[in-house]
DNA sequence: GATGAATGAGTGTTCATTCAT
DNA sequence: GATGAATGAACACTCATTCAT
């Protein structure tokens, strides 16, 4: 009757959390890995994060890599998908539809905590080369191709100029995953700060017009 | 990861002990901390890649944290003041020289070592951010400025259209930038490879292309 | 290891709790003690062979010493009684009771699971002297007794020739007690396969004609 | 010229002991890998029981169980092979054979920390069998074969009745391995004691009587 | 009674740093 | 100057034990 009646029984240590537990500590260890690295990160650190101890952590995850690789897994093929679905579905101009990934782009990752990804899959690259190969084959590849996609129809619908779909798609994806990997590292210690929202509107006015056929 | 990094005296840090000049410890150094990260590379490791044993490299650097800051200090103001001379002293059209910028940067930093250290201030800034804002304020800023200056010269010598020089220059530099990180991170590992020169001449002709005035 | 085995208060220890008669946990914990070492054998582990989870053990035992010592008081004597019942009211000759005691340790002991409480006790001696001590005042004196008894009856029927009981009893336990050791820890291993009885055999073969009078 | 020039220099934390380390670990592993197990033996304290810290231990020694195996192999092969040349070289009656080989047991293993080695290998047989069958490979089939040929030997010089060696073999050493085992076990918790030199006299009578021929 | 999620003390192992040689 | 043996603090991971359900 009252919404609250979970709360009747006081929190305490013994609370059982299995449902929300994995998530939890894969938020932790996303923001923790991002900020100081895998290495720099204390499973100690990941565990208060998420409001456990460090026994905890292991009851979810075989050992620190695995939660690793979880975290990656996890937070990264949704996006790709969702993207591709709209993609997919999509009538309107190539333009239009450039426009839109940005904006998604920037809503959807570089707002969100999805944003510490890039960042952190570059950082451990060296030390999880696996990693950032499963990284590369199921989110870089397939966003490029989603983004060649887009500009070979804008060339087909005679948008856009002749070019090469991918090299173009690789110039777009290159400033917009790098303003992914800058908001989750210098941005915050840089005094001159910027609107990402212009950044991203002075990217598409130039690279459009770059584009665009002019009749 | 230790939590004193601050702690350690900022002054001296940023000198290299004795005379001698132990540049092949610090070449290691870049090459092993991008590589593995500064936690993940072992003082050991950055002496046998020296030639030297792990004793010798603290004859000339305080501790590793010192090792980090002169490298980054060593390697990095140089190729700023080249810049800025080359661009002091330029007399041709913006277009122009926003091109040699490009090519310079490919010849001098992508193709060399030099590339290791955006992609190392990337990743460790959240564990040196002291490190990470001097490079912030004496790479990155004036590096924007420089571009941003280009811009204004073309704006105001009328070959540009009218744009906000600082978020263009942003722009050209964000995808130059993450070049370079993805040159040290990923590429080597993503199978659909790609000519970097062809990159940087995409990037140069829609940009350009876009920021030209037609008469 | 904890250091305070001998903290652990020493009344009570050897009772189990509840009336119920968690003879699996025993079983379990006797297997796996003896195969991995106490140290070695997870408490988790001895709940799973049991076919319970680990939180029932406790309801039984207070902790995995006092399952340690209930296991052994519970194992251990019965037998001990049952073989001096055997030769309280044994009329024959001593030589064909060492055969009857010999047999009844190959088939009571070296063939049952038994024949891992020695291997225990020694390997765990040194962690549970007190345990220990309570095995050799109940177990090993009382046997050595038992067969130096069986000795001194053979001297003082005239079978067997003069010779210090007590020896000779250390003598002809101390390759019983062995082959039960051996049957436990390193037969297995061995490719030399060899026959237990025979082995019997030979020991009561040699050492009766060793230790009878000729005529 | 004077015996202790060595000690002119005070001892302190930095001396080096290159040559010496792995032999003082390794007598202080045995010493408590025998005493605790392995499990219940900390690196911690075998570093300090040889005089350094448990760093130096990993100096020498790539991890406990890499210890535990160089202690089995420095201690225990020197051993076999003495006993072989001295058996190969003997030219005497087999019985005197056995008294010397059981008198050397007795002086070169049962009163050093050698005898440790038996029970170290049967307590944690369950968790190194490798190591366990090296042992038995390489030291228990190789005294066992020795034995066995020093009775056949008796036999075909017409000093023993016709037996099985293997299983007379089998039968002498069980009790010899056994004293090894109990003085490194239960030994010293057992108020009835007992002189080990003694009990071996008296083995060796018995068996012996058991096996000469009476002409 | 039984469960199993959670705890936290304990231990193996690594590695930056020191300093006698 | 250079070495490398030694140190010891730090951290990943385990597991006996607890207790809310």
């Amino acid at each position: 009757m009252s919404k609250n009646h979970k709360r009747s029984c006081p929190v305490g240590r013994w609370q059982r959390r299995k449902e929300a537990r994995p998530g939890e500590i894969i938020d932790a260890a996303l923001e923790l890995f991002c900020e100081k690295g895998f290495a720099g990160t204390r499973m100690d650190d990941v565990a208060r994060h998420a409001g456990v101890t460090k026994g905890t952590v292991y009851l979810y995850f075989e050992n620190k890599e695995a939660l690793f690789y979880a975290l990656v897994n996890e937070m990264v093929v949704p996006q790709v998908e969702r993207a591709e679905n709209m993609i997919a579905n999509y009538t309107g101009s190539a333009a239009s539809l450039i426009e839109i990934l940005i904006k998604q782009w920037h809503e959807n990752i570089i707002k969100t905590k999805l944003s510490g990804i890039p960042k952190l899959i570059i950082s451990e690259s060296g030390n999880f080369p696996e990693l950032a190969k499963f990284y590369i084959d199921n989110v870089i590849q397939r966003g490029r191709r989603m983004m060649a996609r887009v500009i070979e129809k804008g060339i087909e619908r005679g948008e856009f100029i002749k070019c090469d779909p991918d090299y173009v798609s690789r110039v777009i994806l290159s400033s917009m995953v790098f303003t992914a990997v800058w908001e989750r590292s210098l941005a915050s210690l840089d005094d001159e700060t910027y609107d990402v929202e212009k950044f991203f509107d002075t990217q598409f006015e130039i690279m459009l017009s770059g584009l665009k056929k002019t009749k």
